[in-house]
DNA sequence: ATATAAATGCGAATGATTTGCATTTGCTTA
DNA sequence: TAAGCAAATGCAAATCATTCGCATTTATAT
């Protein structure tokens, strides 16, 4: 994999940032120093093959999100009102994903764990 | 909610199938009605926001897949290789979740959890 | 310094999903 | 049962994230 300027500031901001981030917040990001998109989504793409970073979908945004690996072991909350998101620094699934490999055959490697609840704040609101 | 065609000839494919459903793949199963995709989509979304269906994402394919919730109260696991998916008929994640819900105070709603791992038959190919 | 494959920019294509609008349909009530 | 009205539909066009083709540039090995 060439070292690139569009490489390294990308990952740069996975670091800087230390939060998962979409195409178009690196876009916003970097734009000024004259990167496209494409690039963005073909770095994000090599990342991802590269076992970098993870890449994940909520069904409610249509953007994927990209998390750095290394730092990220967590998983992403997002509330279903005000679509506020909180990262779990850590995964509460590890025993779960032990028994369902027993019981599949399947040897996990990834997961797109984005769980979707009512964070405090609105569930105040809600009554 | 009005009782139209569309709308029971889909719910009956869920039951009928038992099976976590694409908008396409609803398509193809009802072209010969003459139903639109706009149709399909209009009432997924109609059923998802009665809490009939549930709506998920995975990183590969670009499709939501849509599940009848009162059947399918598992979750999917999909091959990185071959991309065949198998259906666990049942949630493991119920005592990781409850933990969650202590430490965040979220009110957990629902799950996006698709798996992503090599199946049996694919892990024997790899080497 | 040069060759060569890989990476980029640009714009156009893609493909799933959504939307505007005119028409039709299901349900309510007179 | 017919009339009226809001909701549902079909159709085509729009949207929006993502991908792709191709000509040009760049990073790296020789």
């Amino acid at each position: 994999m060439k070292k690139t300027k569009t490489r390294e500031e990308v990952k740069r901001l996975f670091v800087e940032k230390n939060i998962p981030l979409t195409a178009s917040k690196i876009y916003e990001f970097l734009k000024d120093d004259n990167v496209t998109l494409s690039t963005i989504y073909r770095t994000l793409a090599t990342f991802e093959k590269e076992g970098i970073i993870k890449k994940e979908l909520s069904s409610f945004n249509k953007e994927a999100i990209y998390t750095l690996k290394e730092i990220e072991h967590g998983h992403i909350l997002e509330c279903i009102r005000c679509h506020k998101r909180i990262y779990l620094d850590y995964c509460p699934f590890h025993e779960a994903n032990e028994k369902i490999e027993q019981k599949t055959g399947f040897t996990l490697e990834d997961e797109n764990h984005i769980l979707y609840g009512l964070c405090s704040d609105c569930k105040k609101i809600q009554d």
